[in-house]
DNA sequence: TATGAATGAGCTTTCATTCAT
DNA sequence: TATGAATGAAAGCTCATTCAT
């Protein structure tokens, strides 16, 4: 919408302050109606939301929420926003999603980080699976929604390509596959299992669902659980 | 308006065939009714088509349009059960989808089964891409919607999940799998990769898409690409 | 607004049609309308027009109005392109307003035709007062309303700048003055009288106030009462 | 909202200075909330005017704008009146506008004083041109902006009448004339002539207006440019 | 049947005004 | 006094649905 990525600044990663002008009560109060919005978006879809239940559920009237947003699309990119910001911190710390890569210590089996990864993507997943749907459909008609939805999966397919690649690069991944494809697949897999599982209420379980995926992955580039990256002292 | 009690049958939740006209010219009329529909719901999604569009697009005056459907949601059953029945034929004829069982003649390989599966998976779903993720948001909606969603995907998953439990009983396919969570999780690889696709706009090459999915697919499940059915002959 | 002036086309002179799908049932609805609407504008202006009113004065839902008109600016430009009409055609008839033109007969006083087009404008304005003056409001925001009112306008200022010219080329008009200021001028005295006497309720009477008029009109330009055109076969 | 009950002075319909500050700081700040006032009023009229506007353009919070004025109509009321001032002072110091009065030294030629009080008219109306037709606008719909209205313009309309009256008198002016309806039409020529130039942006040269204007006026009244008073010693 | 006029629930948005701080 | 958050009356407009012809 209005405002561009703020993806540098980390004091304020959520950003769209059009309307930003702010007492300590006004921003607790903008804070409860992005909470409320993000309720009510979540059970009732973009285009069934009311705007007069947003407010409602933020304990005020409905003029109150146009004290802080022009529109409901502009609610909806704050609690679209937010929800990416989360997601992708949640992807990145200990080792980022989808690789094994930095290594610390010598002999670590890619199937440990696979499975780190996806369960961190899982779990994630489950906080902000109907969001996530809501925010796919109103990406269909929306510019900005579209770019919100396609960065929160660029980040995670560009790093499982960039990671294929180099396993190809060590000799443990399957040379025949493209990297960007293979990625692309892959990350689906997880991405629609997350979807099936907490949208569509799946019933699966949380171990046997990680370890099954992340045997899936593996395997399917060529490798096995006990696959390891080669030590690089010794290769290089 | 969006869900109004339906005093006249609780169970037969998005409509049916109460008004079907019998007269040749009827039918015709319906028939372009439900075309027109489908075009207008693949364009606006479901809550911004206009049931003016529609009759528009038919050719004919939107009052005319309540003579064959009393509501909207029941157009939109009417195009999502065509759908419906589209895809679960298109992906059965030859060799039933996702499997390679009724092997015709004794040693084929997997990886062509799952080949051919997987491409007739993807062509139908070009086609389709745009209604099937209306269905999809509409259906977080609907009950019955959901329940022709969920069949969907449950013919390609369950005929998988039987596939891969005669793979491991066969001794080809890694026996460490859950057959319904690999099959789950595989199914969702093709699914979400031509949602992404076709419809989030992603650039990919049919036949190296296809030969991708597939390699995955075997490889993912502890086998190679030559792969090939144990002669039952012999094996029996 | 969307459509242009349709001057040409007699048969259809006050245009606006953009719904203008008719039966004769729907033709009746929509006249009853723009008359609702006429008396509304008059009474409240436009800023404070409600269509409720207008509808409801027409006998009708709200809803109806829009199955005519889109906006309360379209009626509105309907109201005023009639009442451009009605005023422009009661201004020419007999011998066009403000001129003493093609004279038939030799000795005309130009006052007597003076006369004639002062009162014709005196009681057109009469019957169009309050709309010209809610009109004249709202011109000064809208583009087309800016243009009719100005349309309107010219015609009178350009037929008297003609005849002030003529007159002055018989010699029996000031030559010091120019035409088109003094047109303006004087045009300007007629239909601000009428102003103030039918809007701001002035108390003035018809025969005194046509013939005041009128008598300064010829003797600002230098003229009596009695003067008449120069006999053009004398003067040729 | 819009005309509530004014349950502590029916009788002061508009506003008045109720709440008339007198710390010279509330009247620095009173002052400029009507100098903003009357800037927005100008270019929004009255019905689209903010009060946010006005109190952002005064360089405060809008609620401030409640601390000096209960109402919008209140701060209009008195922009009116500032404007109605000035306009009155405008036309009477050196010589009263619109007429031929006091006149000091015997021999002096009508037309001279009508010029003089006819550029003073135009040069104010020019600087009040916007809001005048505002206030025109509001007037309709509201008592005392009519009153105010009427009285600027009878202050001028009776100047003139009693000039022309005294013209009558000396012999030098059209006795056929009412001289009520005489000014109150040469008035209207002057105004109007006002309004189609610096309103509806009409392209006229000073000078020549006013030249113009004073000689239709002396010459509609039975007068020459020339014309003069007789020495009143020597007529009385 | 086909048509399109009529209806009104429902939603968004605006903004003057009130009021706690 | 000054501030700006909170309020809610009012309107405009959309569109599914009903109904007379």
């Amino acid at each position: 919408m209005t405002s561009p990525e703020r993806s540098t600044a980390p004091s304020e990663p959520v950003g769209g302050n059009e309307r930003t002008p702010l007492t300590p009560r006004g921003r607790r109060t903008r804070a409860k109606l992005v909470d409320a919005a993000r309720t009510v978006f979540e059970r009732d879809g973009f285009g069934d939301a009311r705007i007069m239940d947003i407010a409602r559920l933020a304990g005020m009237s409905y003029g109150s929420f146009y004290t802080y947003f022009a529109t409901k699309e502009e609610v909806f990119g704050e609690v679209a926003r937010a929800m990416q910001h989360e997601m992708l911190s949640a992807s990145e710390p200990p080792t980022a999603g989808g690789d094994a890569e930095p290594a610390p210590e010598p002999p670590v089996r890619v199937y440990d980080a696979v499975v780190r990864a996806n369960r961190r993507y899982l779990v994630s997943y489950q906080r902000h699976a109907r969001l996530m749907a809501v925010i796919e459909q109103a990406a269909l008609r929306n510019e900005e929604l579209f770019r919100i939805r396609r960065e929160v999966r660029e980040a995670f397919v560009d790093r499982s390509t960039a990671a294929i690649a180099r396993w190809q690069a060590a000799g443990i991944a399957d040379p025949a596959l493209d990297p960007g494809y293979a990625a692309s697949a892959l990350g689906s897999m997880v991405d629609r299992f997350g979807y099936v599982w907490f949208v569509l209420d799946g019933s699966f379980e949380m171990d046997k669902a990680v370890d099954t995926l992340s045997r899936l992955w593996v395997q399917a580039l060529g490798m096995t659980t006990e696959t390891r990256l080669p030590d690089r002292r010794v290769a290089g």
